[in-house]
DNA sequence: TCATTAAATTGTT
DNA sequence: AACAATTTAATGA
């Protein structure tokens, strides 16, 4: 299990940190374990640090029963909300116990305005979600359930976004369903047709991608 | 280590 | 949506 430290000299933003600013962030940075089912932010609660995912699975949401984003282990989020709105405007919920890393705003605003490459590293994050929420719209439009599942996966695959995350996720088929806006039987449905296309493998509780081209190539 | 039980997940109607 | 079947995790001998 990597200490919070590691985590953070690990992620891709701190890379092109000086040293100092680097120490600056550990010694600034505060962990916070959230089992699972529990909330790491609430829709409405004023924002006063950028997030991190150490360890575990964050699911963005709270609109009905639609999923945002799934933030598994060492994707950032946040920064949005606490450049912009001062307040979550989703749920963040950890879908198993999590362990998060809570920058403080000082810090966070520091490091844009010091760091070159923080800015960068924040440019392109901002850049990828963006893409990522027109894909997520496009999906809206596609009627294919197949490819909406299909899709729904390859967002959680940014490599950007969430550097080094397994090609195993633990989530179950209801969840699925969710994240894809489809109901729980079509997502099993959907998820039968891409393993017999040999893009991934389902499993009890978790999916294994076993081709992230051919997911997010999936029905084109 | 193995059997039993409970809880979670999946398949079916 | 409800029910049955299956898998996993937990408990205790």
């Amino acid at each position: 299990m990597p200490t919070i430290g590691e985590a953070i000299r690990c992620s891709l933003w701190a890379r092109s940190l000086a040293p100092d600013q680097l120490a600056r962030v550990e010694a600034t940075v505060v962990e916070l374990f959230v089992p699972a089912n529990g909330f790491v932010c609430r829709k409405g609660e004023p924002v006063e640090s950028w997030l991190g995912v150490i360890e575990g699975l964050v699911k963005l949401g709270g609109f009905r029963n639609f999923t945002g984003a799934i933030v598994p282990a060492g994707g950032w989020f946040a920064e949005g909300s606490l450049l912009k709105d001062k307040l979550f405007k989703y749920d963040g919920i950890a879908l198993r116990d999590s362990r998060i890393a809570r920058v403080p705003r000082e810090t966070f605003e520091w490091l844009l305005e010091t760091s070159i490459g923080f800015s960068r590293f924040l440019l392109h994050q901002l850049n990828e979600r963006l893409g990522q929420f027109i894909a997520i719209t496009e999906c809206d439009r596609v009627l294919d359930p197949d490819t909406r599942v299909a899709r729904s996966l390859a967002t959680m695959f940014n490599p950007y976004l969430y550097p080094g995350i397994e090609n195993r996720l633990q989530l179950s088929q209801e969840e699925i369903g969710r994240l894809s806006g489809v109901s729980r039987q079509r997502a099993n449905q959907a998820l039968q047709v891409l393993e017999k296309a040999g893009i991934l493998k389902v499993d009890y509780g978790r999916v294994t991608v076993l081709d992230v081209e051919a997911l997010r190539s999936f029905g084109v």
